[in-house]
DNA sequence: CTCCTTTTCCATACGCTGTATGTTTATGTA
DNA sequence: TACATAAACATACAGCGTATGGAAAAGGAG
């Protein structure tokens, strides 16, 4: 019986079936596909058609391939960058709207990109560029604009976090935080019941949009009142 | 042959070797020293001295005890809240350093515990009270006292994200950002690399403290800068 | 007391994982 | 023409979470 498929050994030239990049495509199609947890390689090989065996001859591991992943996300990261002609506050949440946005782009590969330093490449650092830009313009120290720049950052990777941990699993935050506050034992937690129970009464509709917008409106203002102090 | 350990069968009475309490604290110590990735079930019983299978009678599966970890997290949390003799900023701060200090309490477990979301419950909502009571005090309406806290927790989610990560793989950022700066090809980030190269003149001696503050201050800013706004 | 259900343990086993090792075949270079 | 290298496949191993079922003590019902 001569089988049409799978020859063993090395294929002819320009019948390559495999390459990095190749595979790192289809393995971010079954992560935004199916979730993290359905990338395994022997998956990854079967999409591939392909021998489980044959991806460690282009990635070294699976933590490799996780990383190049992650690298994927930084590498559609682009910024807007309306230049000098809109004032330093606007540079700057335009920046971190793009990042939110690329960050979003693949929602079950949020946790993978924000927990893994080993992806941190040059691409990565890169991506700083325009935060330091804006805050250079608003006149802050060489160390004002580090310490402002990761703050930044980190607003944007916690709120990141949230938005990504929420997304898969269709959790409503409104309806449930409501119902989970009213449940409260009395006395408990009386400012928080209060607030939740106003925005209630007034239709919380919150939504992620908003959410990070007053977060870049808060870190801006912050921002200028520091550089305003600083002088 | 007579062996002395490991009889079949259920325990006499006061003899019982497990309970949900025994086994989180046995996971917990396990991920303390060795990672998350030490945690195995198998493990955790060969440490518990018991058979594998006999966790499953006191917690449904695995996750279930991941969850109770980030449980004990929160559990571990507490607030000083100085109450209301101090400036609304310092008591947003403590709130804020606390938390902080619980996620740090367990560094292995930060990621866990920042992206399970199923390890939401009541113990965990209610450690938002500190901070709706601070930002009651700032004069904030209700819609932003609650898009305050929100951006508060995420910018100490992402900080704690990033404090962890760099800690357990004893990666130091200052020469580490500073080398990588350097050898960026020319003219790639402009501002990145002026603002990195004045601080490393100036010895820059980055510790997580120093910008946790520095996070801190831009936020209590910001929020007063808005709550004057609002009026 | 006896009978019976429930609880808490142990033993075995299944399907899955990442990947080490070795073989086959084609390529590119000496 | 030889030969090292590269790219595919095949087999196999240790470790994982956990389903299933059995053994023995506990504890309530008659």
């Amino acid at each position: 019986m001569v089988t049409a498929g799978k020859r063993s050994g090395r294929p002819r030239a320009g019948e390559e079936r495999l390459s990095r990049e190749a595979i790192l495509t289809a393995a971010l199609r079954i992560v935004d596909d199916e979730g993290i947890d359905a990338l395994t390689m022997r998956r990854l090989a079967a999409t591939l058609e392909v021998n489980p065996m044959s991806l460690y001859h282009h990635l070294p591991n699976k933590a490799a391939v996780m990383a190049g992943l992650a690298e994927l996300v930084f590498a559609d990261l682009e910024y807007p960058d309306p230049g000098d002609s809109v004032p330093w506050q606007e540079q700057l949440k335009d920046a971190a709207r793009a990042y939110r946005n690329a960050l979003r782009a693949h929602p079950n590969l949020a946790l993978q990109v924000l927990s893994d330093t080993s992806a941190v490449s040059d691409v990565v650092v890169v991506t700083v560029e325009p935060y330091y830009r804006a805050l250079d313009r608003a006149g802050l120290s060489a160390r004002q604009i580090f310490e402002s720049a990761n703050t930044i950052v980190d607003f944007i990777h916690g709120f990141a976090l949230g938005e990504a941990a929420v997304r898969d699993e269709t959790f409503d935050l409104a309806p449930d935080l409501l119902t989970r506050v009213e449940g409260l034992p009395a006395g408990k937690a009386p400012t928080l019941v209060r607030v939740v129970g106003e925005l209630g009464a007034e239709g919380l509709a919150y939504d992620f949009d908003s959410g990070f917008e007053s977060g870049l409106t808060v870190l801006t203002e912050g921002i200028a009142a520091v550089a305003r102090r600083g002088r």
